[in-house]
DNA sequence: GTAACCGATATACCAAAGGATACCGATATA
DNA sequence: TATATCGGTATCCTTTGGTATATCGGTTAC
């Protein structure tokens, strides 16, 4: 039933199309910002600490990488974890629910792929 | 090879894994504001006319709705159609191409679902 | 003693995104 | 004559997102 959805759209009352509008929103609102994504690909090959981070993300400032880091981590995203080094050292990790995102971010990616060669293609 | 990508992270180079960015926030761009998700999902279930969509879309100013399906129009997501009626008619309708995209907002959607549920978990 | 590292925070600023409102010419309706 | 419809555009304003730069306290190395 809601597996049809979008596949059949001409089907589909204005009604249920719109039950998919604030799932999707939520998904977008997630990622959203300049830095989410370059930080969550940053982090799927492994913990990493602020300072590597911030060299790792080229560009990013250490103001927003603290913010989105934040973002990341109220959405339960991302784990923050302080170890008693010193001087101190603050370790993030993706979380398994934050794996999760796989599948959105592979959708992306290959669609981003496809648009790249239509673009290409139309030059 | 880069179909593999994502699902075994711990085995990809930082160069390999940066090689999704692009494509991903190409995306991402493409699908960027407030309005242009509300449009597509729109223009699922049938062409439609200028006021229909700023009927059918609450909140969206003229200004914004116009914006945003001339930015889908120039990434041939969208077509606009002028009729010679009186007063002019004009249709805007979803691609082909367009219509590719319901694997990124389906896999968005489902995200944003079990986000939603585990939200609510939470409280 | 002074410079550097760590993980940030504070302040100031700037540009882009988005909203509110008014208006357009052509036509139809009251 | 006045008002409404259609598909927008023009102007102004506010909000948000993001940048730049300086600074913090505690510690270590030179």
């Amino acid at each position: 039933m809601a597996k049809n959805f979008l596949q059949n759209p001409s089907k589909l009352s204005t009604t249920e199309c719109s039950k998919s509008l604030l799932p999707v929103q939520d998904a977008l609102y997630v990622l959203s910002g300049k830095w989410k994504i370059p930080i969550i690909i940053a982090l799927i090959h492994g913990n990493k600490r602020f300072k590597e981070l911030h060299r790792e993300i080229t560009g990013i400032t250490a103001k927003m990488l603290s913010k989105e880091l934040k973002e990341l981590e109220v959405n339960t995203l991302v784990t923050r974890t302080v170890y008693d080094t010193i001087p101190v050292s603050v370790e993030y990790e993706l979380t398994t629910y934050g794996t999760t995102l796989n599948d959105v971010i592979m959708a992306l990616r290959d669609w981003g792929l496809k648009h790249r060669q239509k673009i290409k293609e139309k030059k």
